[in-house]
RNA sequence: GGAGCGGUGUCCGAGUGGUUUAAGGAGACGGUCUUGAAAACCGCUGUACCGCAAGGUACCGGGGGUUCGAAUCCCCCCUGCUCCGCCA
């Protein structure tokens, strides 16, 4: 969330900043929100403070009939001081609710737009690959090569769940390696992180694990969650403590696999292992100071671009529109792989990297001591290094040939042990 | 999952209702002394919030309760250790 005091002084960019986002939040309201609080919170003060005396006082010995006034004035401060905590505490949860809404503000460059359409794209590394025969899609090769089986996995656990097989498993550990390998050599701390977190986490980075349009599948009377994404995990890694500034910036990667309720998504856009309810993942998490954060994002996205070139998988990187840039976002990358098989032909999004400034920090009280001895709030960010089941989707369409086998890009192939993947059936 | 014992400041550790303003010790920081250092001695010591400020309020694992007054009494929860059970 956003500090209520750069809200009050910034109020009208916040406001701008709200609608640039196409975003439903209500600044002014949070503002007097938190004018009622800090005046209850001095009304309660003055009264804990009476109390205090009073109660001071009583330490002395007294006549009979002032000891009872002080007693009864006691029990009048009590029910005073009951009330004002009752409204404060209510005053103070309206006001996180309100606060929670109000989006992170977007980087000045970042393009004003709606939708993922008015993205920008700023790079492209590779042309759509071209074939001389008629390819086919990543659902029709997983099955060619008896690597991917979506049908038993939709009768065992329901649509959009898959089961990978035989070489399709060995591709899944390999991307695994080589995206961990790549992040070791850039000084990431490479981490295995659980795939529950508990709810409060989840809100601190910034997901609504309530509510049916929520993405998130919450574990019944548990507080906890399946996580989406390993940022949750990382990003939790911290909360509540004060970092020393000289172990910054903090490098992670994480695997873990992520779960997504993709409550209505549907259609072709989804198809195969597009948008499914789990993958496995590997995700960069980076904890820094402030004015590292905008070269350390551009760090991240560089890896990504390495990782993917570096698999020979042609990619468009675009730069994310205000109203498509989450609430947490002060800016973000995508990278784009070429898919042959989506729609005839298409950019579909393998990687994300956001950079979150102080948004999350605030929420999950991550701070560091700087050189004057004063806490801050540290800058967080992220961004995946890879996602199996986009990745395994623009491996198989890129890389497939005419009989329907798969070659495997060079640089996996020490990590898989083989170079091509034959059909079965 | 069951039983027992714990959780106090940066760390160790005392504290079973009001002289606790959280003792004492260690560490860190500042000073005296010294050519310099050590030792000794003196001083100081956290976080958050409200307030223009002076200052105030809160925090002894978390939450709730009892009381004029709670680190202290009661209830629930989290967590650590030991033993038992179960288990890859």
């Amino acid at each position: 969330m956003l500090d209520i005091r750069f809200i009050k002084e910034n109020i009208e960019a916040v406001r701008q900043n709200i609608a640039d986002r196409y975003m439903k939040a209500d600044a002014d309201l949070a503002v007097s929100l938190h004018d009622t609080r800090n005046r209850l919170i001095r009304e309660l003060e003055d009264a804990r403070r009476r109390r205090n005396e009073n109660a001071q006082a009583m330490k002395q010995p007294m006549e009979k009939a002032e000891r009872e006034a002080r007693i009864e004035e006691g029990r009048r401060l009590k029910e005073t001081i009951a009330e004002l905590e009752a409204s404060l505490a209510a005053t103070e949860a309206r006001l996180n609710e309100e606060l929670l809404k109000i989006p992170n503000m977007a980087h000045p460059d970042a393009p004003r737009g709606k939708e993922d359409k008015d993205n920008l794209e700023i790079k492209r590394c590779g042309e759509p690959t071209r074939f001389d025969f008629q390819p086919r899609d990543h659902v029709e090769l997983g099955q060619l090569l008896d690597i991917i089986d979506f049908d038993t996995a939709t009768r065992v656990s329901g649509t959009k769940f898959y089961y990978l097989k035989n070489e399709g498993v060995l591709l899944e550990l390999a991307l695994v390696r080589y995206a961990l390998d790549h992040l070791m050599r850039r000084g990431f701390v490479p981490m295995i992180t659980p795939d529950i977190a508990k709810t409060e986490i989840l809100e601190g980075i910034g997901f609504n694990p309530r509510g049916a349009e929520s993405n998130v599948y919450t574990l019944e009377g548990e507080g906890t969650c399946l996580i989406g994404t390993a940022e949750i995990t990382l990003g939790g890694y911290h909360a509540d403590s004060v970092l020393d500034a000289s172990v910054l910036p903090l490098r992670y990667a994480g695997v873990s696999h992520c779960f997504r309720r993709e409550a209505g998504a549907a259609g072709q856009f989804s198809k195969g292992l597009y948008r499914v309810h789990q993958f496995t993942k590997v995700e960069m998490f980076v904890y820094c100071q402030p004015e590292d954060s905008e070269k350390l994002h551009e760090e991240l996205r560089l890896i990504e671009e390495e990782i993917f070139s570096g698999l020979g998988i042609p990619f468009r990187v675009v730069d994310t529109c205000t109203g498509d840039l989450g609430a947490p976002a002060y800016r973000k990358w995508d990278l784009e792989a070429w898919m042959p098989g989506r729609n005839g032909g298409e950019w579909g999004e393998i990687t994300s990297t956001s950079n979150c400034t102080d948004y999350q920090a605030r929420r999950l009280n991550v701070r560091y001591r700087d050189a004057e001895g004063k806490n801050r709030h540290v800058h967080m960010l992220n961004g995946t290094a890879i996602a199996c089941s986009r990745a395994i989707i623009a491996i198989l369409e890129n890389f497939q040939q005419a009989d329907g086998s798969v070659n495997i890009p060079p640089a996996l192939v020490p990590y898989c042990g083989f170079d091509h993947i034959r059909p079965r059936v």
